[in-house]
DNA sequence: CTGTTAGCGCCTTCAG
DNA sequence: CTGAAGGCGCTAACAG
């Protein structure tokens, strides 16, 4: 009880207090069974006593696991990923895994790069990377061989590094589809900005549905995620003729969409529908409350983990694409188009 | 080149192919500046060729610095601690700190607690907790002795523990003062949760601005942050006799109360001024487009380390509360009140 | 069931 | 300027 200016108390020290070498003390703090019932009491209420900590640090050094995993991912600012990393700690955690994160707010192939390799020298089991761009997904091609990893939304020609996405085609065909159902001509799209792979896969989708519905698709309007960005594109679908039907590739763009449309005296949904893509908690109380396709960023988080503790502890993966399906919110901004 | 099954290049495995000892390799690791240019160009060249890497947690076990620090925070899916932790995340990395991240779901004195023991196993040199509630602040009491810490809009009572905050009372005072200057009689406020210290915080400069000016304060509505409470309280509100001015304590529930005013056919601002909290990315484009209060995360979160790697660093903190000024952003979404 | 003996890979003395 | 010894706190292997 006595203030004591002196080191934290070690296993040695537990040792000697219980009474047993450090090396019970070890068996008991790891739940070995070769321990008998008093023995292991013993030495617990030594631990209690002296405020015993174990040092993860000289385990990781001797066992060669740090139970840590690293996160590396783009912007966390923002709603997907930061979804997406915090679905990936609570399955971490759960499974007695600590995590490291390094977030990058400018992504191409050498910040990856450099934050795997920082990652690496602190020694953790293995890494799961964020990296919706093209560019960056390509950083994974030159991963420290050995090292367990898995991508999220990424796209690896390397076929030993698994992938875990969600399906944004299918997101895309869901909404372009809902839209053609509700007898609108066709529909116009505000995407992403390009090298980002859900930009790509967004587009696909869209023209996917257009085409089995038999419709051309419009050049699209060239976005970047920011509510500013779908300001600027509903300006100008406000001022054509013809628009009855607009696909944003996220909410926030919806929302700017939705907010140039208001000003312009656009009637949304009588004169035009408009669709957005995340789910984010705030479009359902847009005005209106945005129709939209949701990911469930949980189940990426939990398949991430799930995947990268099959490669690290039973030394095997599942390789290939996880792929996670989107769903179709049906919310006002929505309505039947000029052919009904 | 040959493709070795062999473990990873070691300090020892350097040395040999550098032909000096391997204390030497680590002198040129740690930049000493005894080492000869060409012997340090040898050991570099050697390090290259072998794909050394070295081995942190080697180094932590005896330099007793993991160069890691530890961060629990609440629900990381929100606009508020993701940016906080971003800001923290990003000023850790420039000091060449790694971050390990606790998200914690439901905060109460235990969990933080918990989260706390935890990092400090895993050998963290210090934390930051972002703990905005009362109970979550009140497990700051029980931290480990001896190891840095900082809390982020926590109310610690013990005074060693830095305390870095953005000055609630004051944004809270703007904009109410905003509302009154334009000639509102008095100011309806939209509270967050009880126990979280922003919400006090904002209900308290919120009274005070009211009774600078010699009004009553009405009977705050009680929210929870989330988007629904505001939509709720904007109906309740929509539904009264004589309201004309409302701060919401934060921007999603002042979008809900945009949408409930909308829909029962009040104009805002117009008929009814609305004033949110924090400036989300989304608020510019709400529709009105929202005026708001802006906190600054990043500089908070440059704060925070700052405060923490003096105490590690240098063995002794800046110790007392760090108070960050928000500001006013004016938008659309207020207007003079009938007294002009 | 428990204790002893060796390191894990690195940095910190201290010699040369 | 460089090398040799010693140990950080722990777990693994082997004795007893």
């Amino acid at each position: 009880m006595t203030a004591s200016k002196r080191r934290l108390p070690v296993m040695a020290d537990v040792a000697k207090e219980a009474g047993v070498s450090h090396q019970t003390v070890s068996r008991v703090l790891n739940d070995h069974p070769n321990v008998r019932a008093d023995t292991r009491a013993r030495v617990e209420a030594a631990i209690t006593r002296l405020g015993y900590r174990r040092n993860l640090v000289a385990r990781a050094l001797v066992t060669k696991r740090s139970r840590t995993l690293g996160v590396v991912s783009f912007d966390t600012t923002l709603y997907g990923p930061a979804s997406t990393v915090y679905g990936i700690e609570q399955a971490a955690r759960t499974a007695g895994y600590f995590v490291s994160i390094v977030s990058l707010k400018s992504i191409d192939a050498d910040n990856v790069r450099d934050a795997i390799d920082y990652l690496a020298e602190q020694g953790v089991d293995g890494v799961v990377v964020v990296a919706p761009q093209r560019s960056a997904a390509q950083a994974l091609e030159s991963l420290p061989s050995g090292m367990p990893a898995v991508a999220v939304e990424g796209g690896s020609h390397r076929d030993d590094i698994p992938v875990v996405c969600i399906d944004q085609a299918e997101g895309a065909r869901l909404a372009t589809r809902h839209l053609l159902e509700l007898g609108h001509e066709t529909v116009w799209h505000v995407c992403g900005p390009s090298d980002w792979l859900e930009t790509e896969g967004r587009l696909e989708g869209w023209r996917a549905a257009l085409a089995e519905a038999g419709r051309p698709a419009p050049e699209p309007l060239a976005g970047d995620w920011s509510p500013r960005a779908g300001y600027e594109a509903g300006r100008s679908l406000a001022a054509m003729d013809g628009v009855t039907a607009v696909f944003a590739a996220n909410d926030q763009m919806a929302l700017g969409v939705l907010r140039a449309l208001s000003e312009g005296g656009v009637r949304v949904p009588e004169q035009i529908s408009v669709v957005g893509f995340d789910d984010i908690p705030e479009s359902e109380f847009f005005s209106p409350p945005l129709t939209t396709v949701r990911q469930d960023f949980d189940v990426v988080g939990r398949h991430c983990i799930e995947v990268l503790l099959r490669q690290i502890e039973a030394a095997r993966g599942v390789y290939g694409r996880l792929v996670v399906p989107p769903r179709l919110v049906v919310r006002s901004s929505t309505a039947p188009g000029p052919g009904r």
